[in-house]
DNA sequence: ATGTCGGACAGGGTCCGA
């Protein structure tokens, strides 16, 4: 079983690039991130076309998740429950038995910022329905694109990053927080090669020379860390033409 | 490199967010 997780930035740009990836890795479920559509435009039927049932939270402009998977998924949530968030981006399901919840952390803009103390009161809700979510479902996944580089090793310039945003004391917390739920950083069950990064500014030739960040993250549950066999971060996509500024990242569940 | 994308609004160029 695989598992995986990419901001599109951009469903409709990005549809025939997520066809075309989806055909080369037909992967059991994958939660999509920025989507930026309204649910009367998501496009069902070209996903459906493609062999997959899809359910979505979206909005105008910004935001915007969904969750694609081969087998339906069921007790599907939008959003994390018991916080009042005009913002789509939550969506999670139950999908072969296992929890899959996809997330697109807030960005945080700057730690003096608004958009920072909004991120940690998400955080804090998130961490806060993840416990009650693990005690249901011991198999569970977090996947999504977290906004967080968890340490200096995830970030291709840590000292002009230190304390910048996604690298912050606060959010690295939050992370660790996550962990302290009973969750695994599955990319770090394995050996992988350094500098390896899941997201590149498309500014200053980043992807070019290789400046980035690994922020888009899967974490999985105790109960499930012995079916892990394989975590890695796909760059094909980043070199396509039109790309997204992320990579996917794939589990693989034996 | 305040360096590029994507969307909205508007029907071009500018703004916001990332």
């Amino acid at each position: 079983m695989q598992l995986a997780t990419w901001n599109v930035n951009s469903l409709a740009v990005r549809l025939p690039q997520l066809l075309d990836w989806l055909a080369a890795h037909p992967v059991d479920a994958l939660v999509l991130q920025e989507t930026k559509l309204t649910d009367d435009k998501f496009p069902r039927a070209e996903i459906e076309a493609a062999g997959y049932r899809v359910v979505f939270h979206g909005q105008k402009t910004y935001n915007g998740v969904a969750l694609l998977s081969r087998s339906e998924a069921t007790d599907v949530v939008r959003n994390i429950p018991g916080l009042a968030d005009e913002q789509a981006r939550v969506i999670a399901g139950t999908v072969d038995g296992v929890r899959v919840v996809g997330g697109y952390f807030p960005n945080g803009q700057a730690p003096d910022s608004e958009k920072f103390v909004y991120k940690m009161g998400w955080l804090q809700a998130l961490q806060d329905w993840l416990r009650s979510e693990l005690a249901r479902h011991t198999q569970l996944v977090l996947m999504g694109d977290f906004n967080i580089a968890p340490e200096d090793r995830d970030v291709y310039d840590p000292v002009a990053w230190a304390g910048q945003i996604h690298c912050t004391d606060q959010e690295r917390a939050h992370f660790r927080a996550l962990l302290d739920l009973g969750l695994v950083d599955a990319f770090r069950l394995f050996e992988q090669p350094p500098k390896s990064w899941s997201w590149w500014d498309y500014r200053n030739l980043a992807f070019r020379k290789n400046q980035g960040l690994r922020i888009d993250h899967i974490l999985v549950s105790q109960a499930l860390q012995p079916r892990v066999s394989a975590c890695e971060i796909d760059k094909a996509p980043r070199k396509n033409e039109r790309p997204s500024d992320h990579a996917p990242v794939i589990v693989t569940l034996v």
